[in-house]
DNA sequence: ATCCTATCCTGGCTGC
DNA sequence: TGCAGCCAGGATAGGA
């Protein structure tokens, strides 16, 4: 599932097709992708603008939107769990699964593909608002050992639903919580207040290594679902030491990877590596 | 404050 | 071969 380097990679291939380029048309077969708003309201508020820039946000997409050269609002992309963008010829028939389409003035299509229709595509006046809940990013200079350190202590959470907690920080979902953990043998449900300053550090360092690499391989293809917006898989999957990996030996020390489940989320930990918290 | 459950969705998988 | 039932999973809402 798409989660922060697959956003990002997504992000980055579709920005030089699309920075510039002025919406002629849109075409939206799943009208709840759109979030509430009517078709005609979402047409009325597209058409005619100009795609500005584009940026990366926690796990969504945000298309800056300007009209007659005025800021015209963002569009809010967020593929969830199935989702895909990308740009082809407008004439190339739309997949089954295409939810949405923006046609351009070149003569090509945006298009958000999503088998399970959890995605979205949300037409905003103010993106920083309605962005505003959420927490640092990861890789952003403010987001430090001692920041992360401070914050895991106003809270007493367990650490992975509270790592998946956008507001939190974030970008994180269940593989790179899964695998950010387990190198620093940290237990998913280790509560937060309990992490000492170099054990945060520690795992400051390792989401920001996970995040890096997985970026630079494009992310994660596991199952059919993500792609890049080129049609390509990601690779970072081969790095897997957790994830996934149930029944299959630690890299670390050779025990056999156990699956279990914490807040509802399938996870993945070695029990040798990743010791129980004594007080659950 | 934190946790738990349900909801949204579909295709793939299991079991008969 | 066909089919019912179950499952994953990001985000959010509502209840305990």
């Amino acid at each position: 599932m798409p989660e922060l380097p697959e956003v990002e990679t997504t992000m980055r291939l579709v920005a030089p097709k699309l920075v510039g380029r002025t919406v002629v048309g849109t075409d939206v077969s799943w009208a709840r992708t759109l979030g509430g708003l009517t078709r005609p309201a979402f047409a009325r508020s597209v058409t005619g603008c100009t795609i500005r820039a584009l940026r990366r946000r926690a796990k969504q997409i945000v298309l800056e939107l300007e009209r007659d050269g005025d800021e015209a609002g963002a569009l809010l992309v967020h593929l969830r769990m199935t989702g895909r963008l990308y740009v082809e010829p407008a004439d190339q028939t739309a997949g089954a699964y295409v939810r949405a389409s923006l046609e351009l003035d070149d003569g090509r299509s945006l298009r958000f593909l999503d088998v399970r229709k959890f995605g979205r595509v949300l037409y905003v006046r103010d993106a920083d608002a309605a962005l505003a809940h959420l927490g640092p990013e990861p890789l952003e200079p403010g987001f430090t050992p001692e920041s992360l350190h401070a914050a895991l202590h106003t809270r007493r959470r367990a650490l992975k639903p509270l790592l998946l907690d956008q507001t939190f920080l974030a970008g994180l979902g269940n593989i790179y919580v899964d695998e950010s953990l387990h190198r620093v043998r940290l237990h998913p449900l280790r509560r937060s207040n309990s992490v000492r300053r170099p054990e945060a550090e520690a795992l400051h360092g390792a989401i920001q290594d996970v995040l890096r690499h997985a970026i630079e391989l494009q992310g994660s293809s596991f199952d059919r679902f993500y792609r890049t917006p080129e049609g390509q898989p990601g690779s970072y999957q081969d790095e897997f030491r957790v994830y996934g990996r149930t029944g299959k030996p630690c890299p670390r020390c050779g025990s056999s990877i156990r699956r279990l489940v914490v807040g509802q989320r399938g996870t993945h930990i070695c029990p040798t590596c990743q010791r129980t918290p004594r007080r659950r």
